[in-house]
DNA sequence: GCATATAAGTCAATAACACTGACTTATTTT
DNA sequence: AAAATAAGTCAGTGTTATTGACTTATATGC
């Protein structure tokens, strides 16, 4: 018989998770996220978009007059990859860019109109998605699922998740 | 004044969640898993190796035996794009492949030991990442967590999750 | 005023990861 | 013998991301 290695069960702590148990969550991650993108990306198929515009979109919307880095932080991707998908949502009208007074290096972006209406449409499927299974799961369930992922996240990005009754300034 | 959309506050039911709770649940999932896929990213840079190698690995491991064909059911993804990371691992010893007896079409395919150690490498730091979590959020917390992310898997994905207490037959 | 820093945008080259569609080979099922 | 299935392969493509260098405009510190 082999001796356990360290990391196969920590029975040394009675408090700590089992190994099973984080496995299980890594895979719940997985497949939970897999099939919540999934939902959004037939429709971005129809306007020749990606990922990557939704995201934008959707931060732009939750986020009005956020700056190019401020967006930069929040994706954590670099300014070329932003920039491209930031291109085309500009030239095709779904977000404005305008020169902040107080310090005219910036750049504050909103979304038009027809950028609103394009992610309304593309957050509808996910909000359903994501009603089901909170309606499913019931109010003490979604409590615990927020906490358990709020501390998922980077003690530096906390801040960025707008907490909701936080009226959406748009 | 414009009438409210019929998508902005379905207060008609009012055990919906609201507008904002879902939201806010998108953000926590998008902000949560980019912090929890990024702890392995470093480690694979230093394997060349990319996500895709990552999630081939883990759930190899923990489905030993595991088809092509079954694998592609879990991933999702092309059967050309899986090939791409499954020849390199197979190419440098982390996987094998065995033609199963009962059926000579398939290949079954299991970690080496080689690829069990790269799997906990990688996982490890995941792991920490889930532990911490559930510690600070607790076991009623963890409980909710598991239901609202299983809910929100497709249906005819959930029986894919391996359930905690489960022995893993490795 | 000048040097430095910051915000944004741009260029060129590259890579990971995914896609489609067509096709081959081996094996099993009907 | 024909049809279906499992795996593997080929060629071509696209999205999303990367790095590093560079420009322009504006703000800030001394």
């Amino acid at each position: 018989m082999d001796e356990q290695a360290p990391w196969v069960q920590q029975q040394a702590d009675p408090l700590a998770p089992r190994d099973d148990d984080l496995r299980h969550a890594m895979e719940l991650l997985f497949f939970a996220y897999r099939d919540f993108t999934g939902e959004a990306d037939a429709v971005l198929a129809d306007y020749d978009m990606g990922r990557a515009h939704h995201r934008a979109v959707y931060f732009i919307g939750a986020n009005t007059g956020i700056s190019v880095s401020e967006l930069l932080a929040i994706l954590k991707i670099t300014k070329q990859s932003l920039n491209r998908v930031l291109s085309t949502l500009i030239d095709e009208g779904y977000v404005v860019q305008e020169t902040d007074d107080g310090d005219r290096r910036r750049r504050l972006m909103h979304l038009t109109p027809k950028g609103r209406d394009l992610e309304q449409l593309l957050t509808r499927r996910q909000s359903a998605h994501v009603a089901r299974a909170y309606r499913d799961a019931g109010p003490d369930a979604v409590e615990g699922f927020r906490r358990v992922l709020f501390g998922l996240i980077n003690e530096a990005d906390r801040h960025r998740v707008t907490l909701p009754g936080a009226a959406a300034h748009g």
